[in-house]
DNA sequence: CCCGCACGCCTTTTT
DNA sequence: GGCGTGCGGG
């Protein structure tokens, strides 16, 4: 998904019968790229292996599209994530004229995100209210409980979660609870399809849509209205989709509604890297393009751009094993390149080290830490990486979209904004309705409740009207009116202003809420984080460019809008997201945020039975096969350097235990390989050349001493929120460590280093 | 009404 | 090993 590299195209003015712009555009791609950008009306389908150009495909026929005259407003791009939208967008500017007409006003948008403005502006039709919110899987778990229990089921009996997953592959499949209720044919299906029901009941009286509702409803509002289905297809005379492998049936559906009236569907995918089956992507949207679409073409991109010879090879060999596939052949453009490196080593530990000091070996060679990255199965194991990364002093960024917003505070604060910007979100202001404390606990709020199920009213209406109250104790009833009043001050606030006062706006609610305290003398340094925190959090609210915002004249709409398109923008963010090329740090992911990138080197770590392939998808063949197609995935992020680890021992759950070989590990033939096996060697040259090889050990047994050392007086350090500084003084603190950092910016601080998560700055 | 502690379950992956 | 839930004390 990387787009067009840094290298300029080539020009050649004796090219017949091209335009100079399309030569621009033209020049560096193979016949087969060629063949795919220019092609201009009716369907087509890219079907090609990993490091092809396939991103960089759909990034040009965008530009070709334009410059034949088509208007960037009418062509619609779908990516998997919000980055990879950014990026081509950047790409596709990059490669038309300033002054092309029409070059404005193109769209490109993840599913989810597409979804979400859609249903914005069709709300009605849909059946939404437009100030809908959209529940995160933490607020889904709410609202099922809520469900389960209106519906009589015992949560131990019914565990939500599982609940919950079903109803989204219902949903994925586009059927409403009423659908699923009529195919529900034995006990448990029945009781399903209560629970769907009755969290179905929930969500649409929060004004409140999941992740799988955006999906769902945009489908079925597609299929079922005409007048809006012909909006979109007199919009949006050209789509393009990238990823389409890992498209599901809702997503399926609206593609062709849009597509249908034109029959303009380009898509591009690779079923070998089809890594979402587990949340209703269905493959076969992919291999049974030319049958829905009679007339279609195909076109193939056999040759690899990004990985060397022996990563190409190796990679194909592995997935050769998948019986459910066609063959594809996939030849290098570059060099056998260096062999891969399988290594096998005593625990986790050694492995972080292994890993971590072969990344130093590449960047004293010159390989920039950008260029490097860390894949793994499951995000338990960037700890240990973690921690070696942090020891050795290198600088790192884990892909985690949301890490941000999961911070309690954080996610307060957003639960203030939510039930301000939408009023009926009865479960985002059951979170902050005595939070922080304010003498409105469970009774009075199980009372004020009551009131507002039996005049119908939400909970922040109810709360507001006194009549209501007759039932609240005197004391409680004064602070619910009292808190009523300062959520109307806001809401006043909200509906007057326009998107330049978003960040006063939060900055408001934070302070009157009583979240943000006033600058305290003897505030722990957990307290101090979390109001950093909050100040972070009005700093983005204010830097916040809201999409609409660039529609406009004036570069600004109502402030209401600017908060929705926030909400909806931290709602969406996805893993990858998270990832700043520009950083200058390794970056540590799963395979599946993996996707679509590439790296100069590449480490894949953990590769155990019980891993990957992991052990809850052991079991079906299907489920295998998807685990190959992961490591297929992983192996080919690689340009150049790839290693790939395991431990003969791990600690999994607090259980040490001996792994077994990943079957993977041996589908890779010798020839592609250099193996190593460390895993008997205890703390010797199982490192990787580095000479202290009690250095962890000693760690263990005394984490002071590593400590003390990495962390002296002199010490330059980056933090967080911070930046950069050097360290003052080092003191044991009991079973922490204390350290003073002069920062350059903010001056003096007092950290708990175990908490802080410095790293260790290189001059 | 708030907070701290113990127990039990568990995450595979994510928009 | 970590987090969420539920219970009991202040
Ligand atoms: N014709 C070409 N000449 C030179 N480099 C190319 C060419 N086509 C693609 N590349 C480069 O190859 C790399 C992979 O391209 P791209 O990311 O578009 O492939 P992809 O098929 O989308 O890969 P994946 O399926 O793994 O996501 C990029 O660095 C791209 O710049």
């Amino acid at each position: 998904m990387t787009i067009v590299g840094c290298s300029g195209p080539e020009r050649d003015p004796y090219t017949a019968g091209m335009s100079l712009d399309h030569d621009f555009l033209l020049g560096d791609l193979t016949d087969a790229q060629r063949e795919a950008v220019t092609h201009v009306d009716g369907a087509a389908l890219v079907l090609a292996g990993p490091g092809s150009g396939k991103t960089r495909v759909i990034t040009r026929r965008i530009a070709y599209l334009v410059s034949l005259g088509v208007p960037a407003w009418q062509i619609l791009a779908v990516t998997f994530t919000n980055k990879a939208a950014g990026e081509m967008r950047d790409r596709v500017e990059h490669l038309l004229p300033v002054d092309l007409p029409g070059r404005r006003g193109l769209t490109v948008a993840t599913f989810h995100g597409f979804c979400a403005r859609l249903l914005r502006d069709h709300a009605a039709a849909a059946g939404v209210s437009p100030d809908y919110s959209i529940y995160d899987s933490g607020d889904q778990r709410t609202a099922m409980k809520q469900a389960l229990e209106r519906a009589g089921l015992d949560p131990s009996n019914w565990p939500p979660q599982s609940m919950l997953s079903q109803i989204s592959q219902a949903k994925n499949a586009l059927q409403s609870p009423d659908d699923f209720r009529a195919e529900a044919d034995d006990f448990h299906a029945r009781m399903v399809a209560k629970a769907y029901d009755a969290y179905q009941a929930i969500l649409e009286r929060n004004h409140a849509v999941d992740f799988d509702d955006l999906l769902r409803h945009c489908a079925t509002l597609l299929r079922n209205d005409g007048q809006v289905r012909g909006e979109l297809q007199n919009r949006f005379r050209y789509v393009l989709i990238d990823e389409y492998q890992d498209t599901n049936h809702a997503q399926f559906v609206m593609a062709n509604a849009i597509a249908a009236a034109h029959g303009n569907l380009f898509v591009v995918g690779d079923p070998d890297q089809s890594i979402y089956a587990w949340r209703g992507a269905d493959i076969r949207n992919i291999l049974d393009f030319e049958e829905h679409h009679p007339g279609a073409i195909t076109i193939p991109l056999g040759r690899n751009f990004r990985s060397t010879g022996h990563i190409v090879q190796a990679a194909s060999s592995l997935i050769s094993n998948n019986r459910r596939r066609k063959a594809k052949e996939l030849t290098t453009e570059l060099e056998e390149g260096a062999p891969i490196r399988v290594v096998r080593l005593a625990d986790e530990h050694q492995e972080a080290r292994h890993v971590v000091d072969r990344l130093k070996a590449l960047s004293e060679d010159g390989v920039p830490w950008r260029g490097m990255a860390i894949l793994y199965r499951v995000n338990a194991l960037s700890r240990v990486l973690e921690d070696q990364l942090r020891r050795e002093g290198v600088p790192y960024a884990i892909a985690r979209g949301t890490a941000f917003y999961d911070r309690k505070e954080i996610k307060d604060a957003m639960a203030y904004l939510r039930m301000l910007a939408n009023p009926a979100d009865d479960v985002a202001f059951r979170r902050i309705v005595n939070t922080p404390a304010r003498g409105i606990g469970g009774s009075t709020i199980k009372r004020v409740e009551a009131a507002a199920a039996a005049s119908g009213r939400s909970l922040a209406e109810a709360c507001g009207d006194e009549s209501l109250l007759g039932e609240v104790a005197t004391r409680s009833r004064k602070a619910v009116l009292g808190f009523a009043a300062i959520v109307a001050g806001w809401r006043q606030e909200l509906a007057a202003g326009d998107s330049t006062g978003l960040g006063d706006l939060v900055s408001r609610v934070l302070r009157e809420s009583g979240l943000e305290r006033p600058e305290g003398a003897f505030e722990s340094e957990d307290e101090r984080q979390r109001q950093a925190n909050l100040a972070e959090l009005v700093s983005a609210a204010g830097d916040f460019v809201a999409p609409s915002m660039e529609e406009t004249e004036t570069g600004t709409v109502t402030l209401a809008i600017a908060l929705r398109e926030y909400l909806e923008s931290v709602a969406l963010v996805s893993d990858a997201d998270a990832i700043d090329s520009g950083s200058g740090v390794v970056t540590l992911m799963t395979l599946h945020a993996a996707k679509g990138l590439e790296y100069h080197a590449i480490a894949m770590v953990g590769v155990e039975d019980g891993l990957l392939p992991h052990s809850r998808a052991r079991d079906s063949e299907l489920e295998l096969e998807e685990e190959r197609r992961l490591c297929f995935v992983g192996m080919t992020r690689a340009e150049r350097e790839l290693l790939v680890t395991s431990a003969s021992i791990r600690t999994i759950r607090g259980m040490r235990q001996a792994t077994i070989r990943s079957q993977f590990l041996e589908e890779i033939p010798d020839e592609h390989c250099e193996r190593h096996d460390f895993g008997d060697s205890w703390g010797d040259d199982a490192g990787g050349g580095s000479e202290d090889g009690g250095y962890r050990v000693e760690l263990e047994d005394d984490p002071g001493d590593g400590l003390a050392d990495a962390f002296k007086a002199g010490t330059m350090v980056r933090h967080a929120q911070f930046g950069t500084g050097v360290v003052a003084t080092f003191t044991p603190r009991g079973r922490v460590h204390s350290v003073v950092v002069d920062f350059k910016v903010v001056g003096r601080k007092t950290l708990v280093l175990e908490y802080a998560k410095l790293q260790r700055v290189q001059f």
